[in-house]
DNA sequence: GGAATTTAGTGCGAAATGGTACAAAAAAAG
DNA sequence: CTTTTTTTGTACCATTTCGCACTAAATTCC
């Protein structure tokens, strides 16, 4: 069950620009594909369609590689979906990140941040595929341990960024006496769920952005 | 695509006590399976597998019928879903809304509902099993306009439920001044949105009974 | 008891699914 | 040019899946 036979570096880097690092010139046929891009298309079809609807066909139709090369590139269904959500976290980090690493006051971090989840959210072809961890991945949760520990370490690090987030505007005296930094921290975090929901549902972005805009009227208290 | 044959009735009245009001006696042979159970024992499937991962095997092992019969009496797969779908829905309904209506303050109506909430996500044999609007009928409602319009009407009622409730307290004063219930109602569903994807991913009961809290203070101001 | 009616249960079949074996292809190395 | 290595792509297999036809059973009506 426990799967982790070829366990390269992959992980922390984020896939920002493969930059090819001076390909050291393979042996045999070179890949029809880049490993990258494919992931990236997998990743979409996942979002869209979870995991047990989505057929390797499709994900063969999606990549462009075959099965065989799907499967020699990254191991079999599963494995495929657990790479699929790590890049997709990767990515969501990288694109929150940024947002809570700069300070500026609260309020525009905060701003800044649900304008990025709306982005994620809201982006697809045929209509808003909503957020990997609380759409396919919290239905998987409940049978796979390992994609529940992702689950799991995905929300924490929320609420941890949010809480981060909201003790340093508390220092800086941007938030009421009283105000819980860890207890904001989990409306904010439930705020993202919340409109990730809905999006799915493809209530309008000018709605989710009421919600958010309400949202933080309250967290902050009138500030 | 858009089936409604044969649509008796259904979708009102509770499913609380089907009462067998004076079976007329029907003419052939007896049903060896009473609908209603059935029906509660494929929600509960649909409920922790979702739809794709759930075969007609399993759903006729589930409810001791045999796949023909299923066929006979719910109609194919999808339609099958739907109607666990409404089911579910009477049954939250019919929890929440006793709740609703009797007017007790606010802070002990809003325990109560999100009490009821924890009970329903964290039911389940093997593992809690979240909301079945937030999981899985939101995966399936990118796809299916029909489970779509479902899944907006769970979201819209829960707001409309939430917003009615601190209106009601607002005008018996146990609101501050600028509160807004409609922004309040939001924030709530967006607490019980996130109890929901975080039951999944086994967040203990504890855990989630001190984001009610923390959540319940915040939006009562202090009150 | 026999006809009519409704359900149960076996079992089939066509399609889809996940996975893999194997030969052909494309490149580097000798 | 031949060998070696790596990937591609076809084809296949075993299993699962959904749906339905058809027969057998159980019950009511006449």
């Amino acid at each position: 069950m426990v799967q982790k036979k070829k366990g390269p570096p992959q992980g922390d880097s984020p896939p920002e620009k493969p930059a090819a690092p001076a390909e050291p010139k393979r042996r045999g046929r070179p890949r029809a594909y880049e490993p990258d891009v494919a992931l990236g298309k997998a990743l979409d079809l996942f979002r869209t369609t979870g995991f047990s609807a989505t057929s390797l066909d499709d994900l063969s139709a999606a990549t462009g590689m075959n099965r065989p090369s799907l499967y020699g590139a990254f191991g079999d269904k599963r494995e495929l979906y657990i790479k699929s959500y790590q890049r997709y976290r990767d990515n969501a980090r990288a694109l929150m990140g940024e947002v809570f690493r700069n300070d500026g006051p609260v309020r525009r971090q905060l701003e800044q941040i649900f304008a990025s989840a709306l982005d994620i959210y809201l982006s697809g072809e045929e209509g808003p595929r909503g957020c990997f961890t609380v759409m396919t991945a919290g239905s998987e949760a409940v049978a796979d341990p390992d994609i529940r520990a992702m689950v799991q370490n995905a929300l924490t690090e929320l609420d941890k960024a949010f809480a981060h987030c909201f003790r340093r505007a508390k220092e800086k005296g941007e938030l009421p006496e009283g105000a819980d930094p860890a207890v904001l921290a989990q409306m904010a975090s439930a705020t993202i769920h919340s409109i990730a929901v809905r999006a799915r549902a493809r209530v309008p972005r000018e709605a989710l952005e009421a919600i958010v805009a309400g949202a933080i009227d309250v967290m902050l208290g009138g500030n």
